[in-house]
RNA sequence: GGGCCCGUGGCGGAAUUGGCAGACGCAGCGGCCUUAAAAGCCGCAGCUCCAUAGGAGCGUGUGGGUUCGAGUCCCACCGGGCCCA
């Protein structure tokens, strides 16, 4: 600034913009200063059971924000919107007396860091810690309330040991699917041992007595295999997505249209050896249990399907000429009398059999040649050309278990060998797929239900009435598909041609990586080919520090700890398996697969609870009081619909089964923020332009003076349209960012950002401040004598907002609170009593303002733990109210009434309104509703 | 291909869940203040038409239906988004 301006400044105040007006300056002193004073009163640190000062009759509230990946690039303006959501939900609930937990930490495995540490070198902990202490600055500028004394991050050896604890957990567990719930292995084996189970050659365990038991003459090899297969983390052969580029196998999760989610790198399937979960066995239960839960609509639709539980048959169709049967599974085993012919997956052993061994009329060079082309495929391309269905003919036939009629068999590609047994019986009357098929190769077609009257579709496949559907051995003609599907089911069961089944699209949850940035597995492989666990006191098993973090890229997958070979050849002593195990000093090999990313994600929010217990994952008493019924409250992205959710609804019935937690769903309430998106610019031929190319105002390219459209798109990097809440918050600071965000539209709509409206929003603190402080010398301005409209519109207010937070509806809540100040402003100020009220249901959406302002009331006590204010009923309605009449439903008059006025009184007034008077020209109305303290509506 | 959600002024959005469509904010226009500008304050503001005040008609993607009354419920279509294949 020139000295010039300095002088005409103290030589004029009035031109000079007064000194204590509310702008971005202004704004950051009262933000640090309140920060400051939060910090060091410790203002939101919850109180534990046994804390100094907790009160056991203070209502708990847990309240969580899905914790970030703190990425390198920052924070952008679509982080902050569920933490400032849950935030106001938290300081609300806070003022209404609750004991609020509001913790924040970070999910900080996984492979951006290593990716970046294999192009520079740098160790994948020290990015992940500099991109942490950039995320802690970023989001402890917005004053959110967290209890940060609890902090952690997921890559914490003191973190990451319970998570290898809870691990050994389900390695050390079996489903009991008698009493439908995990339990320790064992009592499985004590229960083999005493014979109350029994094992079979083939390993298979049943609790039929009688059964010869041949557990006591099995090898102790043998005996731990059998445990093995049991367990809920056990190392199983399973087909898996093997990404060579990134060197590490995927969960299907992670596969997106045959390429890796992260990176787009392709994607192969092959049979490898791995760690899995054994999550079917709570499959039922997972389903079950959302039926408790308050969970967005689409989320739980979502989980339903990803578990996909189909109930059906199983059936059996003999194999002509070459015998053996050819199994199917359909979840219509009513339509069975539609069946006209059968399709395998190329992968199917029949298509094997056939060329192997090749019957008249079949042409082994097209089956050859069909199956190699189709090898390539992926299964999204197999399932997506639906309509041009490629197939040939086996040349074999199977029989029709209940017509005796011969169907031939055909190999297609839109059978997948996933899925159930990679065939099905085509029933093309009532199947889209099979009748497209039936279709291009001229294959008849039976109809055999009828669907329910009005309905004209020639492929119905929803339920209906059975019709030509009866044979010799069966017949199910007239019945409805339920009972149809029942008798069917029972006919087969009797004569052997199937059983009834329920299956399941979920599969178990592969969990090893070949990646270095995770946790190792807490187990060894002994010199027997025997697992031996790290005895707990001997956690956590470190993770070692490694030169070279490039994956060996090649078709043997081999992780990356491999190649530490000090590290993974050592002794059970070294490694800290239990001498009761195995003696100290046989040789043993560390395992080197880590687990994924999602590990801490499952069970981060339980140590919240007891952050700094060295003794167990958590506290028993701390997990009483903070999770009798899970979170209370969970805000996240709807992008965690399925998989998080999941997993971590998994980890805590198996951790609740187990007698370690006392609820069986950690997430009672469910909320997901919707997505800030951002205008983005497109030419006429769709392509698009960088928002910095463009006048906004004309709409043109400025390049070219072309038009462009304005559309929404997705803050990218690429459309230079990603914004940095720090320059936010510099220009107009915290508490206008917060309200702005939460003002934009409902939480879980997405919406685009637009700068220029954030204005509105500081506007308003600006109008707050003005209608309060004097802005030349900053003292209080309040008037003696409240004005009656601005008390009677303060209980509204009150009222609103404290309903409208509950409803986490908060641009409606900031909406009243604006207009509050609009007539306040009109009605020439606020009493000292009125601002105190105002600025405590002010504080949890602005809350740096509102200390301020009570700091100025000379008031005791922290606003953000002031109590929120109570509003009186009697204020909330008017005396008389006005009341539209219409005609014929059209506004054509009004009346006003007393506002508990009888439907009478109300009807005379209307109908001697002088304008329905005038419409209804001295008739009597021939009807006249009334709606009381609503409206009237007269027909003529 | 399937599932879910959504289409309201120039823009973001509101509407007590079937009862006055467009709250509140942005942008816009007019006025006050100012030498001027910015800021601020006061006011106008869905569209079309007639018009001096004022009035009439049309309006929540399109077409139909239910209802005294539909942005809201039902059916079909068009467009967009998200998720899953």
């Amino acid at each position: 600034m020139s000295d010039s301006n300095q002088i005409q400044s103290a030589c004029t105040p009035s031109k000079r913009a007064p000194t204590h007006r509310y702008r971005a300056a202004l704004a950051a002193r009262i933000e640090a200063r309140w920060q400051a004073t939060w910090e060091a009163e410790k203002a939101f640190a919850a109180l534990n059971p046994g804390d100094e000062g907790f009160d056991a009759s203070t209502p708990p509230f847990y309240c969580l924000d899905m914790f970030p990946y703190p990425s390198g690039a920052g924070l952008h303006v679509g982080h902050p919107i569920g933490y400032i959501g849950s935030d106001i939900i938290c300081r609300f609930r806070r003022m209404q007396g609750d004991n609020v937990l509001h913790p924040m930490g970070w999910d900080a495995f996984g492979l951006p860091a290593e990716q970046y540490a294999i192009m520079t070198g740098v160790h994948p902990r020290e990015t992940t810690q500099k991109a942490i202490n950039n995320f802690r600055r970023q989001l402890q500028r917005f004053g959110f309330s967290y209890d940060w004394s609890r902090e952690f991050a997921t890559i914490d050896e003191d973190f990451y040991q319970w998570t290898q604890w809870i691990w050994l957990q389900a390695w050390s567990s079996w489903y009991d699917h008698r009493v439908e719930r995990a339990r320790p292995i064992t009592e499985l084996a004590a229960a083999l041992e005493r014979g109350e189970a029994t094992v079979d050659k083939q390993g298979h365990l049943t609790w039929e007595t009688g059964e010869p038991n041949i557990w006591n003459d099995l090898s102790d090899a043998a005996k731990s295999t059998v445990l093995d297969n049991h367990r809920l983390a056990y190392l199983g052969e399973q087909i898996v997505n093997w990404c060579p580029k990134l060197g590490t196998v995927l969960a299907n999760e992670e596969v997106i249209n045959g390429r890796s989610e992260r990176g787009d790198h392709p994607v192969t399937r092959r049979p490898l050896c791995q760690w899995l979960f054994r999550i079917t066995a709570f499959a039922d239960r997972l389903l079950d249990g959302l039926k408790n839960l308050d969970w967005p609509e689409s989320t739980l639709i979502q989980q339903t399907s990803w578990i996909g539980r189909s109930e059906g048959a199983d059936l059996r169709f003999a194999i002509n000429d070459f015998g053996g049967t050819l199994d199917v599974f359909t979840t219509r085993p009513d339509t069975i009398f539609g069946v006209t012919f059968m399709v395998v997956a190329p992968e199917h052993p029949l298509v094997e059999s056939v060329l192997k061994s090749p019957t008249n009329g079949c042409d082994t060079d097209a089956i050859r040649a069909y199956v190699d082309t189709t090898r390539n495929r992926s299964d999204v391309e197999r399932m997506a050309d639906s309509k041009d269905k490629t197939g040939v003919s086996l040349g074999v036939t199977v029989t029709h278990p209940a017509t005796g009629e011969p169907l031939p068999v055909w190999v297609a590609d839109y059978v997948l060998m996933g899925y159930g047994h990679g065939a099905i019986m085509a029933v093309p009357g009532h199947d889209a797929r099979d009748q497209a098929f039936a279709q291009r190769f001229g294959l008849s077609t039976n109809t055999v239900v009828s669907p329910p009257s009005g309905v004209d579709d020639p492929c119905w496949s929803g339920d209906g009435i059975a019709i030509n559907s009866s044979s010799d051995a069966l017949n199910i003609e007239g019945m409805t598909t339920a009972e149809a599907k029942a008798a069917v089911i029972h006919w087969a069961e009797l004569g052997a041609h199937g059983c009834g089944r329920t299956s399941w699209r979920i599969r178990d949850w592969l969990f090893s990586r070949q990646r270095y940035w995770g946790e190792p597995f807490p187990i060894v492989h002994g010199p027997d080919g025997v697992h031996y666990p790290v005895s707990s006191e001997h956690l956590p098993v470190s993770l070692p520090d490694i030169d070279d973090y490039e994956p060996a890229e090649n078709e043997d997958p081999t992780p990356l700890l491999g190649k530490v070979t000090a590290w993974i050849n050592t002794t059970a002593g070294e490694a800290g398996v239990d001498p009761a195990l195995l003696a100290p000093d046989t040789p043993v090999r560390r395992e080197a697969n880590t687990m994924p990313g999602w590990a801490g994600s499952c069970w981060y929010f339980i140590r919240y609870c007891d952050p700094h217990n060295k003794d167990a994952f958590v506290g028993a008493d701390a997990e009483k009081y903070w999770l009798a019924d899970g979170v209370d409250l969970y805000i996240g992205g709807a992008e965690h619909a399925v998989l998080h959710l999941l997993y971590a609804r998994f980890w805590h019935m198996m951790l609740h089964d187990l007698g370690h937690l006392t609820s069986d769903e950690p997430f009672r309430r469910l909320f997901h923020q919707g997505l800030i998106t951002s205008f983005a610019y497109q030419r006429e031929d769709k392509s698009l332009v960088p928002v910095d190319e463009v006048d906004e105002d004309a709409s043109t390219e400025l390049a070219t003076g072309e038009p462009v459209n304005r559309i929404i798109a997705k803050m990218s990097k690429s459309l230079r349209n990603v914004v940095n809440p720090d320059e936010i918050i510099a220009e107009f600071g915290a508490d206008t960012f917060r309200l702005y965000e939460m003002y934009m539209g409902p939480l879980d709509a997405s919406k685009p950002w637009n700068t220029r409206d954030i204005t509105g929003s500081f506007r308003f603190l600006q109008r707050t401040w003005r209608l309060v402080v004097d802005e030349q010398d900053g003292s209080l301005l309040v008037r003696e004598q409240p004005d009656e409209d601005v008390e009677r519109l303060l209980h509204r207010t009150i009222c609103k907002v404290g309903a409208d937070i509950d409803k986490l509806a908060f641009n409606t809540a900031i909406a009243a609170m604006i207009e509050f100040v609009n007539a306040a402003t009109q009605a020439g100020g606020l009493t000292a009593d009125q601002l105190d009220r105002f600025s405590r249901i002010l504080c949890p959406f602005a809350p740096h303002i509102a200390e301020e302002l009570r700091s100025l009331l000379e008031l005791d006590g922290l606003c953000a733990l002031a109590a929120w204010p109570d509003y009186d009923d009697a204020m909330l309605h008017d005396d008389t109210i006005e009341i539209p009449l219409q005609v014929k439903g059209k506004v054509r008059g009004r009346i006003t009434v007393a506002a508990d006025a009888d439907e009478a009184t109300v009807t005379a007034a209307a109908l001697s309104e002088p304008s329905i008077v005038d419409l209804l020209g001295g008739d009597e109305p021939r009807k006249v509703i009334v709606i009381p303290g609503k409206i009237v509506n007269i027909i003529p």
